[in-house]
RNA sequence: GGUCCCAUCGUCUAAUGGUUAGGACAUCACCCUUUCACGGUGGUAAUAUGGGUUCGAGUCCCGUUGGGAUCACCA
């Protein structure tokens, strides 16, 4: 039998990291296996339902690559594959676990079913409704009476099942919850679409997080009553914001959108999710999507929490950047450039010195701002004890730079640097005490991606000259 | 509170019951260097705790502590 997952997300919102983790894994163990990878859309509460969420959910999958086999757009042999479209299905089914007995009719308000419960007691809801007979109740609800239908769980004992990741877990029936299956509006809760979908659908892999451990005995019992055989269980621990929270949007914490919006590469935000709770078994960390399908195993699902870190995250998009080649670092980094420069420079010569020391995209404003102007600064600034410089050397460096740059015509990176090299030994002086002024001068930062000649290039010999004047002026 | 789950450097993690407890990020130092980076080399840094089993425990068992989940007509 082949393998079958599915990614059934609910339409509430953007895409949040811990749920693309989830899809991820979903992913992997299909095509690892040779399967196939279903979409499924959740949306049997309409409160919640969100415009255009559905939208960011395909998007989503598509940009980093992981393209579903059926699905709501695509179709397939299963459908349909939006809950809301098989409503009817859910009621035949659920009306049919009631005949078998793993159900029954419930006339209850939500506030009687509120009142019977005592927390405080730990005393469970005992659904009166159970007793009524059930040609009773069929009778009511064919005469219209409201109704919901309640999955029944008369079975005493320990509840065992086998986790593909928490291994065998085993809980008491008296824990059980006789939740609503049916709600009073026709629609079914995630508790018995899940069960009916994932069936219908062959789903052989559930994955999904591990606040549902408690809650798959459950399921497991309507499995059971119908006779279907349950899928493999593969729960995965959240995935947290810090050591007692879950990454969340309620909080505002970042989503997969925010992450590509603030400059981060789909490719290393999947490359990283990838490792939190997952590891290869060998010390390798860089994995493309593809790579990932060949290494990925159920067994090297980890058990515990993974906080996620930011700063990890910024680094392996840094080595991804670096990746890239020269064009498609130029695609990615244009409308960065475009938006913050004021001045006509060598847009491409500055993409090649940003590529190596860039992090993040959206550090591009904030480190290439000096070349719109060079803000006033401290002459302190030239102050450098490992370049054996200061203002007086300072002065004279740019004094000799000055004249000798007004004479290059070959205005490359190369030959500028080789003039001022041969500058600096005709005068006496280090490299250094040359190219470190030169650089203040045209920058007025300490830091700056690309060295003296690498700015003067940049920003073209009459720019150039003029920023070194005006630095003179000042000394 | 009942029940279930989890526990190795600050973080992500590795370690058939036998290793000087390994790697990566971060951090520190040094090297490289026209700055900053990149890159390279090295350092600091962990088995929550108490018992037990064993010749030997991060690993198995029990307790404690800490954390999380769940107990909805949400998923």
């Amino acid at each position: 039998m082949s393998v079958r997952t599915r990614f059934a997300p609910s339409p509430t919102g953007y895409m949040h990291i811990g749920n693309l983790r989830t899809a991820l894994y979903e992913y992997l163990i299909a095509k690892a296996n040779n399967g196939d990878f279903i979409l499924r859309i959740e949306d049997t509460d309409q409160k919640r339902f969100v415009e255009g969420a559905t939208d960011i959910i395909y998007s989503t999958l598509k940009r980093v690559g992981m393209l579903w086999d059926e699905g709501p757009d695509i179709g397939g042999n299963f459908g349909p594959y939006i809950q809301s479209e098989r409503k009817p299905i859910y009621a035949e089914y659920a009306h049919k676990l009631v005949e078998l007995g793993g159900a029954h009719y419930c006339f209850c308000s939500k506030e009687q079913a509120d009142e019977e419960k005592d927390e405080e007691q730990n005393i469970k809801f005992e659904d009166p409704c159970k007793r009524i007979p059930l040609e009773e109740a069929k009778k009511r609800v064919a005469a219209g009476e409201p109704f919901v239908i309640r999955q029944t769980i008369n079975k005493k004992g320990k509840s065992k099942y086998h986790d593909e990741v928490y291994g065998d877990i085993e809980i008491d029936y008296d824990e059980l919850d006789e939740g609503v299956l049916l709600k009073s509006d026709g629609f079914p809760t995630y508790n018995f679409a899940n069960v009916v979908d994932d069936h219908l659908m062959q789903i052989t892999h559930v994955v999904r997080g591990n606040e549902y451990v408690s809650s798959t005995p459950k399921y497991n019992l309507i499995y059971e009553s119908f006779g279907w055989t349950p899928p493999h269980y593969v729960h995965v621990p959240p995935v947290m914001k810090d050591a007692q929270h879950k990454l969340s949007k309620r909080n505002g914490d970042a989503s997969f959108q925010d992450l590509v919006a603030k400059g981060y590469l789909p490719e290393a935000i999947i490359n990283y999710i990838a490792l939190l709770g997952w590891n290869p078994g060998d010390d390798r960390e860089i994995f493309s999507l593809d790579e990932l399908k060949k290494v990925f195993s159920i067994e090297r699902l980890n058990r515990s929490p993974a906080i996620f870190d930011i700063v990890k995250l910024t680094w392996m998009n840094g080595q991804y950047i670096r990746q890239l080649s020269e064009d498609e670092f130029f695609a990615y980094a244009e409308p960065y450039l475009k938006q913050t420069l004021t001045r006509n420079v060598d847009i491409k010569a500055l993409a090649r010195v940003l590529q190596p020391r860039l992090e993040v995209f959206s550090d591009i404003p904030s480190q290439i701002g000096f070349i719109n102007n060079v803000a006033e600064f401290d002459t302190t600034l030239y102050i450098n004890k490992k370049m054996k410089t200061d203002q007086a050397v300072a002065k004279q460096a740019l004094a000799f730079a000055l004249e000798r740059l007004k004479t290059v015509n070959d205005w490359s990176n190369d030959n500028l640097f080789a003039e001022l090299k041969a500058l600096a030994e005709e005068k006496g002086l280090k490299n250094g005490q040359i190219m470190y002024p030169v650089r203040i001068a045209l920058s007025g930062r300490e830091t700056t991606p690309g060295g003296a000649t690498e700015i003067a290039v940049i920003i073209g010999k009459n720019e150039t000259l003029r920023r070194i004047e005006n630095a003179l002026e000042r000394l």
